[in-house]
RNA sequence: CGGGGCGUGGCGCAGUCCGGUAGCGCACCUGCUUUGGGAGCAGGGGGUCCCCGGUUCGAAUCCGGGCGCCCCGACCA
């Protein structure tokens, strides 16, 4: 027994740890239709919490959330003209109903601006009612020809924040805080860190004037794009007529913004923290935070007893505790299916700690060179517990920092060390580049990378870079490249 | 959409070359013994062999055509 237990290890094939890591953790699984998935409980259980925190983040920021049909008409879709360049090829079109043929198809949204534009100018009339700030959860369809769990479904979950403002000043800011929100979510929720910046022409969205982006970096070097911003300008607004009466009394097109965080955070999750045992959860926003498994149980029950006690007091204290009380199961089968799904820290309670008012913990990832396992006291354990958890989260974040950081290179100057990099551990490579297109249209042919974004300024290298990687002449701006999910 | 691989109880596979009435491991069910890192013994249930057609006395196996999944590319959240 034992072997085909084992996950595929990462270092030795890791799409097929990452798939197996899904299955295994019970994360989804394959619908019958082609390219789309069933969220299971557990990994659903992962959205519902991110899903709680983004939300808030949204209220903070003065949003309300709102619900626009599954279906636009195919004309909306087209209205704005690279937009439709954008999806076309991806859209989802519903041709019949009731038995006939429709008069004009309808489109299965892959994304709600044209829609949510149309009717913004219904109820738009004058600068009093701007900013508007619309949000919502739904799903969307995109027909991708090449399709994996949670990167990249034709079906998948998302929020789509859609705004609506009276200068163009404010609307690129919001883009900005939106992007902001993203960036604090990731890295203190997720504990994924993301590279953010903006992104070149040829990357940005789809009937964007401008698009940010957050760039986060997986294990096996490559850059997932784990959520986008976008400023509109009037792309839309002109198209869908949404005008305002300003306080001089002139009618104006309004500004908009669009910004959206899709399922595909679940994929960064796991291949930002997951190992070789399986899924690892930041505390915050783990469905169990504690699993408390009782070992051997005496004839009075006093083990389970026990266990279930502390569950309580750790739930008083805001800890998601659960006893795995299942008779069935031996408990080292238990310590590993927890471990698997990712529960960060694990306590052990059997007769000997009973008698010694002890308990055996267990923290999923401890700092390199600690035992993973401690003995404490109980009273400890429960005083204790959610400064550890804390510190878990901490520690996870400082780890993917430290990886982010260790596979960046900041000094390359030619194509062919790009190559190498890429050809070899991957990473995100720093350079200068002069804004030529042909230029980021080359370094994809020849090396895989594509420029992932032109980095906010704290990300930027301490020396920038005067010359651009592809052509002999001046460096006009910092980017990053990277392979990318 | 191009290249490669694969479809056989829930999962992983053998059997296919050379046609003869389907097997192994895990999982599952029942009972007893176990329980501090994936338990042991005994008994038991479950499969139109991806689909459609053809060849044949007979097809998981041979032939034709579909469909699906995975991996690598190009496209994208």
């Amino acid at each position: 027994m034992g072997k085909n237990k084992q996950l595929t290890q990462r270092s030795e094939d890791f799409s097929t740890w990452y798939n197996e890591l899904i299955f295994r953790a019970e994360l989804a699984d394959h619908s019958p239709v082609r390219g789309s998935m069933v969220i299971r409980p557990w990994g659903y259980g992962i959205w519902e919490h991110m899903q709680r925190a983004l939300d808030d983040m949204f209220k903070e920021t003065g949003h309300q959330n709102v619900y626009f049909p599954l279906l636009i008409p195919m004309s909306f879709i087209e209205k704005e003209k690279d937009h439709i360049e954008g999806f076309k090829p991806e859209l989802v079109v519903v041709t019949h109903a009731g038995g006939k043929e429709l008069e004009e198809p309808l489109v299965v949204r892959p994304t709600s601006e044209t829609v949510v534009m149309s009717m913004m100018a219904k109820w738009v009339q004058s600068y009093r009612d701007l900013p508007m700030k619309l949000n919502q959860w739904v799903n969307v369809m995109r027909w991708e020809l090449r399709t994996r769990l949670f990167l990249r479904t034709s079906e998948f979950l998302w929020q789509e924040g859609h705004t609506l403002h009276a200068t163009t000043e404010e609307a690129e800011e919001h883009t900005k805080i939106m992007l902001g929100v993203y960036r604090n979510f990731m890295e203190n929720w997720m504990a994924m860190p993301p590279v953010t910046g903006l992104k070149s022409e040829s990357e940005k969205f789809a009937g964007a004037v401008r698009s940010y982006s957050c760039e986060a970096m997986m294990q096996d070097n490559k850059a997932l794009q784990a959520g986008t911003s976008h400023f509109l300008g009037q792309n839309f607004s002109r198209q869908f007529d949404v005008t305002f009466q300003s306080e001089v009394g002139k009618e104006e097109f309004g500004w908009n913004t669009s910004w959206g965080v899709s399922t595909r955070l679940l994929g960064g999750l796991i291949m930002t923290h997951g190992d070789d045992q399986g899924l690892v959860l930041p505390p915050k926003i783990a469905p169990i935070q504690v699993v408390i498994v009782p070992v051997k149980d005496l004839e009075d029950g006093s083990v389970l007893g026990k266990a279930e006690s502390m569950c309580s007091e750790l739930i008083a204290q805001g800890i998601r505790t659960k006893v795995d009380s299942r008779d069935f199961v031996n408990p080292g089968s238990k310590f590993y299916e927890w471990e698997r799904k990712g529960v960060p820290i694990r306590l052990e309670i059997g007769p000997r700690d009973l008698e010694n008012n002890q308990v055996v913990l267990v923290q999923r990832v401890v700092p390199e060179g600690q035992p993973k396992k401690e003995v404490l006291s109980q009273l400890e354990a429960l005083g204790t517990m959610s400064k550890k958890l804390d510190s878990l989260q901490g520690l996870l974040l400082d780890n993917a920092v430290k990886r982010r950081e260790d596979n960046s290179y900041r000094k390359v100057k030619t194509i062919t060390e790009l190559k190498e990099i890429m050809d070899g551990p991957g990473g995100y490579v720093y350079t200068g580049w002069c804004g030529d297109p042909a230029v980021e249209l080359a370094i994809k042919e020849q090396t895989g990378a594509t420029l992932r974004c032109i980095p906010e300024e704290e990300f930027r290298s301490t020396k920038t870079p005067h010359k651009c990687i592809g052509r002999d002449q001046k460096s006009e701006m910092e980017v990053v490249w990277a392979k990318a999910y």
